[in-house]
DNA sequence: TCTGGGGTCCTAGGACCC
DNA sequence: TCTGGGGTCCTAGGACCC
């Protein structure tokens, strides 16, 4: 039995949580770099603001309707989300956290009356840490979702709680559901359902999985048995570890020299390592990529990519940032005004793990290389990011995103503490 | 002026092995 | 009339998730 717990619209819900005076106003959150809207409050969806909509495009409108507009604040974002799984855990003996609002528990011979249970689980987080979510129950992972989105949707008699198993008719409930609307069901596969007269969850429960498997693969035949009750997807209890690392982001403003997108480049390799250390990882190749903006309907496109693969795997900065900023040399032709870049890093191993080599031209990661890493990262975590940096990244930052509206991190650094009046 | 940033899995086909 | 049988690895592309 698995109970599926998602957190209420949650970046405009993280919002809320320190400003309380937005309690039932609308509000909207956007991407990075404000560029359009990834997150809105039920207010702000009764008003018809589209999810992904281009922020220029709607900011008046926005203004004009009285929103309240966020730049992205992932610092708050996560550390709230590690409250919400932190308490979560204590309500099930395992847990699967899936996203950054959502979380699998494990429910199964749980002897309490479920829906009392979740909606004890709802009422604890909320009072807690000040987010709302609705809870999901069912047999399957796939089935814990559409129940939840139902709850969430006001369709439960139990409020956030819906636990699949009272419904009257789970029939009616999955014929309701257009088949798009099924977790692992988007466009490109629901409208080649739809071709075949599959619409709704209910016909797709009901469809032969043998034949799903010849025409889609194995995924769609999995969720056709979940409709169906059989659970296919365990909880995953140990994440996998990660296979690549990925740090790209939109500039501020369109760059044009080379200098510039070094710049970024340097910052986002950095910033990757980083990340890869706090895996415990090395990596064995480094792919950097630069492109303009496909909106661009005036200039001329360009969208490149370089890949360099090293002779040991590596965890030191200094050397991902020489691999990062060679290949861009390699990429970087003038004239164009590009958009974004970023720093992939591939062919992950396990930091411990050692594989010699015979012919090795490059050494491996020395004693000092580590030792160096390790310090870096420690003043890093204790100064705040970035207090030590490596001089390619420059002071210009010509790259940084636009973030005007960004709310303070309150709960993950002491400017940002509120401060309460009695 | 202005449109996000991460990830994963599966499959088919080609190249190769004995 | 007739062409063996069983594998693996790698990559590109397509689909999906939040």
């Amino acid at each position: 039995m698995f109970a599926l717990v998602d957190c209420n619209n949650f970046y405009a819900s993280c919002e809320r949580v320190f400003q309380p005076k937005l309690e039932g106003r609308p509000i909207v959150v956007l991407s990075n770099n404000d560029g359009c809207v990834i997150a809105r409050s039920n207010e702000a969806k009764a008003l018809g603001i589209e999810m992904g909509a281009a922020y220029f495009k709607v900011e008046k409108d926005l203004r004009r309707m009285g929103v309240a507009v966020f730049s992205s604040n992932y610092a708050l974002y996560g550390d709230l989300s590690r409250r919400v799984m932190q308490v979560l855990a204590t309500y099930a003996p395992t847990l699967e956290v899936y996203s950054i609002d959502e979380c699998f528990l494990d429910l199964t011979g749980m002897k309490r009356d479920l829906t009392a249970y979740g909606l004890e689980i709802a009422q604890t987080v909320r009072k807690w840490t000040g987010i709302p979510v609705s809870v999901g129950i069912a047999q399957t992972k796939t089935l814990a979702k559409v129940a939840n989105r139902m709850a969430k949707k006001g369709k439960s008699p139990a409020g956030p709680v819906l636990e699949w198993s009272t419904l009257a008719s789970p029939r009616d409930a999955l014929a309701a559901l257009p088949v798009e609307d099924v977790w692992g069901i988007a466009g490109r596969w629901g409208a080649r359902l739809r071709a075949l007269g599959i619409a709704n969850a209910q016909a797709l429960a009901e469809a032969d999985p043998m034949r799903l498997r010849k025409l889609f693969g194995v995924v769609m035949e999995r969720t056709c048995r979940e409709l169906g009750g059989v659970s296919c997807l365990p909880l995953e209890l140990v994440p996998p570890p990660r296979k690549q690392i990925m740090v790209s982001r939109s500039f501020g403003e369109k760059l044009h020299k080379l200098d510039d997108l070094m710049a970024a480049v340097t910052a986002f390799a950095t910033r990757a390592g980083e990340k890869l250390r706090a895996q415990r990882m090395r990596a064995r190749a480094v792919s950097v990529f630069v492109h303009t903006s496909p909106f661009d309907k005036s200039g001329q496109h360009y969208a490149n990519s370089a890949t360099a693969g090293l002779d040991k795997p590596t965890r030191d900065s200094g050397i991902l940032i020489t691999c990062a900023v060679q290949g861009l040399e390699r990429i970087y032709h003038e004239g164009y005004a590009y958009q974004r870049a970023g720093v992939m890093l591939l062919d992950l191993a396990p930091e411990n793990a050692e594989q010699g080599l015979l012919f090795a031209e490059t050494p491996g990661d020395t004693g000092r290389s580590n030792r160096l890493m390790d310090a870096l990262d420690r003043i890093n975590r204790t100064r705040g990011r970035g207090a030590v940096h490596y001089a390619g990244e420059g002071l210009g930052e010509r790259w940084r995103m636009r973030q005007k509206l960004k709310s303070a991190a309150s709960t993950t650094g002491w400017a940002g503490l509120p401060a309460v009046r009695a």
